[in-house]
DNA sequence: CCCGATTCCTGTAGGC
DNA sequence: TGCCTACAGGAATCGG
């Protein structure tokens, strides 16, 4: 997808896919890699970043690497540290000459000359401790299942839309509902399931939430396929984040024509968000 | 509990 | 050219 085709003031944001992809380029990167020091340049994200991460992760070292729904959680021997890209961020392995960006707001120096550095203009995510049991961390302990490790994902969304009122887009949006979708894998998956993403959550079938099920994990995961392969964004010498380019149906293409039936692409915004979705095919 | 509105923040784009 | 405004969005929080 071309930055041209979205709509004005559009720009693409850390969802699962782009999170996971994330996981996998820093992963084996900094596995072993020891803490020689750690820089926060600005501690005011959305939540203020400790002020003890020098002193603690001084001299630990990383181990694995692992993704709850658009968290990460970086495990090291002086404890877990656990990240959100919010809307903005990005997570880069760099050399030390490499120079520093405004909006690099926390540094890890890495033994051999190497650095972690997160990056995140707008400041909505967050770097923090993950406690002694992150699977109970407030941000964590009420997440939704991992749409892209449930067989029946169709079924738990079923059940969990029943009684409820509010818009099928903005049920896919509540974290606690499923992790790690968005509002652009929201809209898509909806087409690729043909359900109007403006339809009400509780009053869809279950033959149709299988459908959509089905779809939410197949745009995930044709999505995390996709971000693997423009990771290299990330290290390209003008140092922009590298977000992940895609190919959307919906999102982004108000005016254009459906590619499944020809149809017109229409831009609603609801609950101050925009909704995509095809006249034609989506019911 | 349910659900819509508001809030945080900055880069970008469009209007004048 | 430059100033001003609107808008994008994850998720916590508030209020009806």
């Amino acid at each position: 997808m071309n930055c041209r085709d979205l709509q004005k003031g559009a720009i693409l944001v850390p969802e699962l896919p782009e999170v996971e992809t994330t996981r996998r380029g820093i992963a084996e990167q900094i596995r072993g890699c020891r803490i020689e020091e750690v820089v926060v340049r600005n501690s005011r994200l959305r939540q203020q970043v400790p002020g003890d991460l020098d002193e603690r992760l001084r001299g630990s070292t990383f181990q694995e690497t692992k993704r709850r729904a658009k968290y990460l959680l970086l495990e090291t021997t002086a404890g877990e540290l656990l990240i959100h890209l919010g809307m903005s961020g990005s997570l880069r392995i760099v050399a030390e000459e490499e120079q520093q960006r405004t909006h690099d707001h926390v540094i890890w120096f890495l033994e051999g000359g190497r650095q972690l550095r997160y990056h995140d203009p707008r400041r909505f995510g967050l770097v923090t401790w993950a406690g002694d049991d992150p699977s109970q961390h407030p941000l964590l302990r009420d997440l939704g299942p991992e749409p892209l490790e449930q067989e029946q994902l169709g079924e738990i969304l079923f059940d969990r839309s029943r009684g409820r009122n509010l818009r099928l887009r903005d049920f896919l949006l509540d974290p606690k509902v499923v992790a790690g979708v968005g509002n652009i894998y929201a809209n898509e998956a909806a087409w690729q399931a043909g359900i109007r993403p403006d339809r009400r959550c509780g009053r869809i079938s279950l033959q149709r939430y299988q459908r959509l099920g089905e779809s939410i994990q197949d745009v995930l995961s044709r999505a995390v396929i996709q971000g693997g392969t423009t990771l290299n964004d990330y290290v390209q010498p003008d140092g922009e984040p590298g977000y992940f380019q895609h190919h959307f149906e919906v999102y982004g293409r108000a005016g254009e024509a459906c590619s499944r039936c020809e149809g017109l692409i229409r831009r609603v915004v609801k609950g101050q968000r925009s909704l995509f979705f095809c006249s034609g095919c989506q019911k």
